[in-house]
RNA sequence: GGGAGUUUAGCUCAGUUGGCUAGAGCAUCUGCCUUACAAGCAGAGGGUCAUAGGUUCGAGUCCUAUAACUCCCACCA
């Protein structure tokens, strides 16, 4: 039978390896079953996993075995994203180097053995989370496997129109010396200065005052604006004026972009200073002239200043300025700068060639998947809507960096034409391979295009790569819209959105049915986890040692889903404390049905009241997570559960040890009971606490059932129609029960003390009569006298304990 | 500036489509070593459900306004 105590870290391991050995979770496909599959999230390998990541696939691993209790053939793949600029900068960490200046291919070799490592402790991890996601067959987004699909996709949507080659303007990361995406961006704060600058009017000896937060910018202004309704400042309209220090002669044109109010309402503008430069140079056709380098260093625009680094340039110009007397003033402010997400530093805008997917154009479409999509909890749907409605970027791929999927792209060396491979090559390296046809115009010699793509122009590709791995199709969208999509709420403007655009623009349907959006899990003080911070103190590892693997995922699973939650490990208490009771509930229970084979009988009516309320729980538990309400759902189970063991079990003991007292019949009624309905909840628990619950199933349940787990067995249906009555009437039972409890522990005696008569009036009087045997035997009561009336109980007298 | 969320007991939070006396855990207090569990059990105290209006037979729940905090986005001259 079971052990006297619980020891979860033998136990965990056990079930863990077996279920490994034995493939329990295989996925099997089956005409009579039902397919769910989810789309799982693959973890950046860009660092060590934290109790937010750990907490969310907590989340999908409920979901996955809630359906594959439910009999469904769970599609649950599993994947890493282990390319791209995450990595890269992982890397660059761990080798204490830049990647420019290592031999490109000795970069990439460092990056692919650094990632291995840290998907080895991956590995680990999840087996000892207890995921049943597919751990022996998984997917790396640099695999040629990926690679190849991430290729076609590329060159179907460059087919389809949806993707172009252009010298725009583009976000750049001058310390990644890369370009991003709009989706990179982060806010920061930052202190600075407003400065007050004098721009003389050509041909005058007057001044203009022109505020700038940027004067080492200064160098590459190309006109000066002012607002069309502004008439303080008409008069420049017909001038030029010159730019101080650089002196050179810009013209001023007029926008409504400009506030009047703003500074003195007189406006540089530089291509390109921030995204307003960048829409003034596309509105008025403005010149682009580049004032630093892509490494973030002045160009020779900047004279004297080449060289300098952008913030040193400031403060140095700040200063001839100064010494020139063409400062006004300066205000100290702090202001909203977009930076980078990867490093953190500020984002410029730059110019250079770069592949791009066209959203802006398409934005009705993209906004109406969010609609018909199904977001659990609803609200997200706003986040995403609220993200589409603001785009202001095409989605650019493009990066000039190394560990990543190369472009399936050379640059014919005569003419420049665009030259695709061929789908059947993929995957290629550009910069290794050969195009097999000429150019149009003849040319044999090619440039193989050096960028590697964004790391999410592939993970977008996630439904195809996952399901590939079975249906070995590639690009293809046979599977979709899969069920599920679960992540946390920073990637529905990122890994969600991308998604979405290339399922709509490959297959013109949508990725997925469902969204599930976890909340974040913040430190104790509410700031951000993240892997690239070292504010993870509390590593998932040491806390799954300390606390089970079960534990942690209760606590993860009473989470609100898509509420932020400050980690608290105070919370784990009652986790452990359920896991206590059930293993002590589970012992006592099976203690008594070591030779029992359940057979049909008529049963005693509290053993009916049981089984009645646990119908009603079964359809609404299984209701609350078929609608992702995991914590909700949890919540009932527990509920339930405490009153089978408080109420229930102290009900029926009595019957249970004393068959020869109370008859074998009715000790045979409740075995029947307790057989079935612990089952039931042995399995409701099992989403949530595999091992335990395998534990108990695996030493009593199992043979029985011929079952080589409980995880592959479904829910225990005992009917769906719970008789409300019969609830209602039993559960008036144990309000005598409690009326009797609570006046023993008023009067400071033993619950087992004998009172000598209880008066219960009620108007159910038949029904709990039916109940009397076990009524007096857990609240030792000699006798029970009925009323007529409202419901009621007054207490006898006690008859003194003998010593 | 736009959007979203939160505000319920000392603390951390549940509360589904409006419906009996607003719940749980922790903490506090009282009692009980009850033939599973003292890591337990039985009880008790503790709340103007942020504020002000409104709809309704009935509001923690719906509507309007206000306040505080959090997040996302935009602004960034």
């Amino acid at each position: 039978m079971l052990d006297k105590k619980y020891n979860f870290l033998e136990k965990e391991a056990k079930w863990q390896n077996y279920w490994f050995e034995n493939d329990i979770y295989k996925f099997e496909p089956n005409k009579n079953k039902k397919i769910y599959s989810i789309d799982t999230p693959p973890p950046t390998v860009n660092g060590k996993i934290h109790m937010g990541h750990l907490s969310s696939y907590m989340h999908i691993e409920t979901i996955a075995r809630h359906h594959r209790m439910k009999g469904e053939s769970v599609y649950f793949p599993f994947g890493f994203d282990d390319n791209g600029l995450p990595t890269e900068r992982y890397v660059e960490k761990v080798i204490k180097k830049r990647a420019y200046e290592l031999p490109r291919a000795k970069f990439i070799e460092l990056c692919l053995e650094e990632t291995k490592k840290l998907e080895d402790e991956f590995f680990s991890l999840y087996k000892s989370a207890g995921f049943s996601c597919n751990l022996k067959q998984h997917y790396s987004s640099i695999s040629p496997r990926t690679q190849k699909i991430s290729q076609q996709s590329f060159i179907e949507l460059y087919n389809k129109g949806y993707i172009y080659h252009a010298e725009s303007p583009v976000l750049w990361c001058t310390e990644c010396r890369t370009a991003c995406a709009q989706s990179e961006l982060e806010d920061a704060e930052i202190e600075s200065t407003f400065n007050y600058i004098k721009f003389k009017i050509a041909g005058t000896e007057e001044y203009v005052t022109v505020a700038t937060t940027r004067p080492e910018m200064l160098c590459g202004v190309v006109c000066v604006f002012i607002n069309p309704d502004d008439k303080k400042n008409a008069h420049l309209l017909d001038k030029k004026l010159i730019v101080p220090y650089f002196n050179f002669e810009v013209p001023v044109l007029t926008d409504e972009l400009v506030s009047m109010d703003k500074g003195s309402g007189v406006v540089m503008c530089c291509t390109f200073g921030d995204t307003v430069d960048k829409e003034w140079q596309r509105r008025h056709n403005l010149p682009i002239k580049k004032c630093f380098t892509d490494y973030g260093t002045m160009t020779e625009l900047a004279g004297e200043f080449q060289g300098l680094k952008i913030i040193e340039a400031r403060k140095a110009v700040i200063e001839k300025l100064r010494e020139n007397g063409l400062l006004i003033k300066q205000e100290n402010i702090v202001h909203n700068v977009s930076t980078h997400d990867r490093c953190s530093t500020p984002v410029e805008i730059s110019v250079k060639p770069q592949w791009f997917i066209d959203v802006l154009s398409h934005k009705k479409e993209l906004y109406d998947a969010g609609l018909k999509l199904n977001w659990a909890p609803k609200t997200m749907r706003a986040r995403y809507l609220n993200w589409v409605e603001n785009l202001a970027w095409n989605w650019c791929i493009s990066r000039q960096r190394y560990f990543g999927i190369p472009f399936p792209v050379w640059y014919c060396k005569n003419c420049g034409n665009v030259i695709l491979a061929d789908i059947e090559d993929l995957p290629v390296d550009p910069l290794k391979d050969k195009p097999k046809h000429a150019c149009k115009c003849g040319c044999t010699e090619f440039i193989g295009e050096s960028d590697v793509m964004d790391t999410w122009a592939t993970s977008s590709l996630t439904p195809q790569i996952s399901t590939d791995m079975y249906t070995q199709k590639g690009l293809d969208d046979s599977m979709v819209p899969m069920n599920l999509r679960p992540n946390a709420h920073d990637n529905i403007r990122v890994w969600d959105f991308y998604t979405i655009v290339k399922s709509l623009y490959h297959f013109n349907k949508l990725p997925w049915n469902d969204l599930m959006i976890s909340g974040y899990v913040t430190s104790a003080d509410g700031s951000k986890l993240a892997k690239s911070k070292g504010n993870n103190t509390n590593s998932p590892q040491k806390i799954i040692e300390t606390y089970s693997a079960d534990v942690t995922r209760y606590w993860a699973n009473s989470l609100t889903l898509g509420k932020d939650t400050a980690f608290s490990l105070i919370e784990f208490d009652n986790g452990k404390k359920l896991i206590n009771k059930i293993w002590n509930a589970s012992k006592f229970v099976l203690s008594f049905l070591e030779n029992y084979t359940p057979q049909e009988q008529d049963l005693e009516i509290m053993d009916k009241w049981l089984i009645e309320k646990y119908k009603d729980l079964y359809v609404r538990y299984i209701s609350l997570l078929d609608k992702y309400e995991i914590a909700l759902a949890l919540n009932e189970l527990e509920k339930f559960f405490w009153n089978f063991c408080d109420n229930y079990i102290e009900l029926v003991k009595r019957r249970l040890y004393n068959p020869d007292i109370y008859g074998e019949k009715q000790c045979n009624s409740a075995k029947y009971t307790c057989y079935y309905v612990l089952l039931g909840i042995l399995k409701m628990f099992s989403p949530v606490l595999p091992h335990i619950t395998e534990e108990i199933y695996m030493n009593f349940y199992a043979e029985r059932e011929n079952s080589k787990s409980i995880h592959i067995s479904n829910y225990l249906n005992m009917g769906e129609d719970a008789n409300k009555t019969l609830i209602e009437n039993g559960n008036k039972v144990i309000d005598i029960l409690s009326a009797v409890r609570q006046f023993k522990s008023e009067n400071n005696v033993s619950l087992k003390t004998f009172i000598k008569d209880i008066k219960v009036s009620s108007k159910i009087n038949n029904f709990i009569k039916q109940a009397e045997v076990d009524l007096k035997a857990v609240c030792s009561i000699n006798e029970i006298d009925y009323k007529d009336g409202d419901f009621n109980v007054e207490i006898g007298e006690i008859i003194p304990d003998e010593q």
